[in-house]
DNA sequence: CATCGATATGTTTTTAAAAACATATCGAAG
DNA sequence: CTTCGATATGTTTTTAAAAACATATCGATG
């Protein structure tokens, strides 16, 4: 796991939260291959090492974020997470380049959305009762 | 209700169908102000000219599709459902001006983000397992 | 070769969402 | 002044998702 700085992480956070007035989501039939949770739940694992650590950052269950990994592997041609047991520091996981590569497409794709319809989403904001941040 | 041609109502269908591989959620808050299932409703609500209607199109209960209107009608300035009860017919219902206007604004949302993301979407959907459809 | 933290699952319980059912109300029109 | 189809809700049941709990396994390291 590469060490990143508290601020890097918190901007991460903040643009996530951004976002999240629209959420995207991509379908592999009737499953989500590939949505807000899952990436959150990648950019965890890229942060933290391994699938229970994500899990206490993100403050899920390990059994739920193993669940979504499973799903996620399960989806694409190759694992987006490698995990290994066992060992000094008990196991761990991390990103397979393709992993990678789906995270930072998912990333690049909310935010062209965003940018896209980014006018359209103001206007309709401004005609909700409660705009809330 | 204004009559509208069955190739039209199937060609919506169909723009809609091929929008599925992403859907796009506007939030107010934790509800979900507008989505794919609620612009739906108000298209069906257009088509049929009640909220009965509306679910008998969409096989959905009276009960449910009420309450998304009413939850919709909660969320925005102005209601984007206007309903009416007694009558000859019974009642009916039919989008506002409001109503009208975020339909479209969606559609067109839809369409835009869509568009931003279509590369992201076709390469991303390359690296799924299973391409349905 | 015992330990430790993480993976990998099985099982049960809780919770929330949706469906199903039921009923009162309304009002134009015949 | 009754009828009819739709709105507007209350209540109960079903279902699915998430949480909670439990346990076996693994393997580098000391």
């Amino acid at each position: 796991m590469v060490k990143r700085s508290q601020s890097e992480d918190a901007e991460d956070a903040r643009d996530a939260q951004d976002l999240r007035e629209v959420k995207l989501r991509v379908y592999a039939g009737d499953v989500i291959a590939m949505g807000p949770g899952k990436a959150d739940l990648l950019d965890a694992i890229n942060v933290t090492g391994s699938i229970s650590g994500a899990g206490r950052a993100l403050g899920m269950s390990y059994r739920r974020c193993w669940e979504l990994v499973f799903i996620m592997n399960a989806q694409f041609i190759e694992p987006l997470v490698l995990s290994a047991k066992g060992g000094s520091n008990g196991g761990g996981a991390e990103l397979s380049p393709l992993g990678n590569d789906v995270l930072k497409r998912y990333r690049a794709m909310e935010r062209r959305a965003k940018k896209a319809i980014a006018l359209d989403v103001e206007r309709m904001r401004s005609l909700l009762k409660s705009q809330i941040e």
